[in-house]
DNA sequence: CGATGCATGTAATTCGTTACATGATTCG
DNA sequence: CGAATCATGTAACGAATTACATGCATCG
């Protein structure tokens, strides 16, 4: 449940309307959160409600006019309370990882041109990222503020780097059909292949299970 | 909306119960796709309703009684239909970078400990991977599953790198006050670096697009 | 004054999370 | 028998997605 707090933080940068708030969530904020206007504007009412944040008095209010919110200290002090939360790593969820699964079981026909694709768009991101390194991140980092945005943009980089360096990997591995063998290899069952690599569990190797085995 | 897809995979893998699969989805499926037992169970009466699984018929079915699942012919149909269909990456959604923002606005005290908590899951789940595939995954792999078993390990093992890698970068340049000034540099304001991080936006530079990939 | 784009919202649905409820099995 | 555990569910809620509705501003 962080939508709120990543609204609090974007209107603590800079008070914004809701449109524009939904803009500044296509670029920096929304590279590693993203929200609908929809969900904004939800939010927003909500965070009034509270006395957290408040829309700037404007001389003639009016449906659909513009309205700029800022942020009121008790969303400040909600802010810094969030900021220190521990909170456990969440596991991703990926389609595309369950798309490549899913080949293991069904084959890879149709996947490729999907792996190439987000590998493009992977590389294209990761571009603009450096790009944006380049421009906007000299080496002397003077403020608080700068050095954390560009240690979250680092984060970008070096996660568009892994996708990219995932899927070429993926893709080298992928369509090598085995060099002179044929789908079912000899020995080797698939139920039993499945449950192995199901069971094989990471960090449980001194409790013997009797029962199963 | 890939849950059934997943569950699908997990049951054409090996026929499960919905606990047997609550506890694979713990494990190898479940590194990359999620799913509590109440998720399981009412994606499997829809699953079942819709004709693309089945429980195999036990001799006296009662309530609380083991209930295994098998795919049947419309739900391999089905997987195999959604494995090709396309669709955009996902931008993330982590509460450890917003937290990290909010230290731009907000001060950093309270998130260091965090961090490095962070860093000692993912350097365990790392370990947990690398282990997995020195054990699992033997140079030549022979069967189709078994190579795309590894890609997939091979991407869990990367992005846990990532984790590791991004995690040790951002402590190394977290509390590094600046060496010798304050807070506030000089020249610099507060509300036009939010802006100016917000609006330079990456692919909108048409005039000199410099092919940096 | 009507069309177009900008800006702010509502409504319906679906997916994920948390808490709870109940039946079956095993073991002392 | 009763407690603990395994196994299968229900209910309620909250968050995210999708589709739709409404009001203002400008320009011809």
């Amino acid at each position: 449940m962080s939508l709120p707090h990543a609204i609090l933080i974007a209107l603590l940068e800079k008070s914004s309307s809701g449109l524009e708030l939904t803009r500044r969530f296509d670029k920096s904020i929304g590279y590693f959160w993203s929200a609908t206007h929809q969900q904004i504007y939800r939010e927003l009412g909500r965070l009034e409600r509270e006395g957290q944040i408040r829309a700037i008095p404007a001389p003639q209010p009016a449906r659909g006019k513009r309205k700029e919110y800022e942020v009121l200290p008790a969303g400040r002090a909600e802010l810094i309370r969030w900021k220190a939360v521990q909170d456990e790593p969440k596991r991703p969820r990926d389609p595309l990882l369950l798309r490549l699964r899913a080949s293991g079981v069904v084959g890879t026909e149709g996947l490729e041109p999907e792996l190439r694709r987000h590998l493009d768009l992977h590389r294209a991101q990761l571009a603009a990222y450096q790009e944006m390194e380049k421009r906007d991140f000299a080496p002397p980092e003077d403020t608080e503020r700068g050095r954390v945005h560009h240690l979250v943009l680092r984060g970008g980089i070096m996660m568009e780097s892994f996708w990219v360096e995932w899927l070429g990997e993926v893709l080298a591995g992928l369509p090598g059909q085995p060099p002179a063998g044929d789908e079912a290899a000899p020995g080797v069952d698939y139920a039993d292949y499945a449950d192995y690599a199901d069971e094989a569990a990471p960090g449980e190797g001194e409790a013997d299970r009797t029962d199963t085995g």
